[in-house]
DNA sequence: ATGATCTCCTGAGCGC
DNA sequence: TGCGCTCAGGAGATCA
């Protein structure tokens, strides 16, 4: 469940690996993933890598012809730089052989994530919509407080919603609620003033103490050479249902809001 | 316009 | 051992 840490510790491997390289030829099985690509894959063949960027989830390969490859790892997708004689895993919808004798592959069982090419200097529209990137400076306590002011959702859903605050999933909005010791029941507009610099700063360390640690891991999210992160140990709530809260020793509690599985104390966070 | 709900998908885990 | 059920969740579509 790749969220901000784990997709910024990819850019940031993509950006040591993969710029400067040249893709010679691309096998693409034209997946079903969740949206289809306005050009075909297959015209990454030739191109040479300047940048990689992200946004929230979201990653934008720039290159030399001025298009922009966007990657979205949705679940469960992988993509992983591997030996080009190496065996392939199940649903690797796209092979990537570079000048260097070494494959990119991108792998994604349940489909969720994206591949999408754009023509050269076509507006890409993915992320339009979208608020500040949360470990952007444009994301400030200032911004946050106006926004928390005009929502009616609980923060849970608030802190959800990318069109907020953009890179937050399941994991972080748990972590960042219980460090600030707030109710992810709470309605949005009813955030005490005086803790909305808290939460901001706990959405802003909650996020950069994971990508030191390299992300979170449960089942199944690796960098792109198979690494592991290491954040999981250092999680207050998160999947720890029944397990002693590390600030107050109440038991942590489980329930679900919209439809997704939220842990929290209730007896320290109000 | 906003917030809630549903949908997509497959593998893992569980109970029997 | 194997079957069937439930659960996981990012983001877009749809509904109230």
């Amino acid at each position: 469940m790749p969220e901000l840490p784990e997709v910024e510790t990819i850019r940031r491997g993509l950006e040591r690996e993969l710029v400067g390289h040249r893709i010679e030829a691309v096998d693409w099985r034209p997946a079903r993933l969740r949206k289809a690509s306005p050009e075909p894959l297959t015209r990454l063949a030739g191109r040479r890598v300047e940048a990689v960027d992200r946004h929230a989830k979201f990653l934008f390969v720039r290159l030399d012809n001025d298009a922009t490859w966007l990657v979205h790892l949705g679940m469960t997708g992988k993509l992983l730089f591997i030996d080009a004689a190496a065996p392939e895993r199940p649903h690797t919808h796209l092979r990537l052989s570079l000048d260097d004798g070494r494959d990119l592959r991108y792998s994604d069982p349940r489909r969720f994530g994206m591949l999408r090419l754009y023509a050269p200097r076509a507006a890409v529209d993915d992320v339009a919509h979208y608020g500040p990137d949360a470990l952007d400076p444009a994301f400030s306590a200032e911004g946050l407080a106006a926004l928390l002011a005009s929502s009616r959702a609980p923060l849970k859903a608030f802190l959800l919603d990318q069109t907020k605050v953009a890179g937050l999933g399941n994991i972080y909005v748990c972590e960042a609620l219980w460090r600030t010791g707030l109710s992810p029941r709470r309605i949005a507009r009813n955030t005490p003033r005086a803790k909305i610099g808290a939460l901001h700063r706990a959405i802003v360390d909650v996020l950069h103490d994971s990508l030191v640690q390299g992300g979170t891991s449960f089942n199944d999210y690796v960098d792109h050479i198979g690494q592991p992160g290491n954040f999981i140990a250092r999680l207050s709530v998160f999947q720890r249902e029944g397990a002693p809260c590390p600030r107050c020793g109440a038991d942590v509690r489980r329930i679900v809001q919209s439809n997704r599985s939220t842990f929290f104390c209730a007896t320290c966070q109000r």
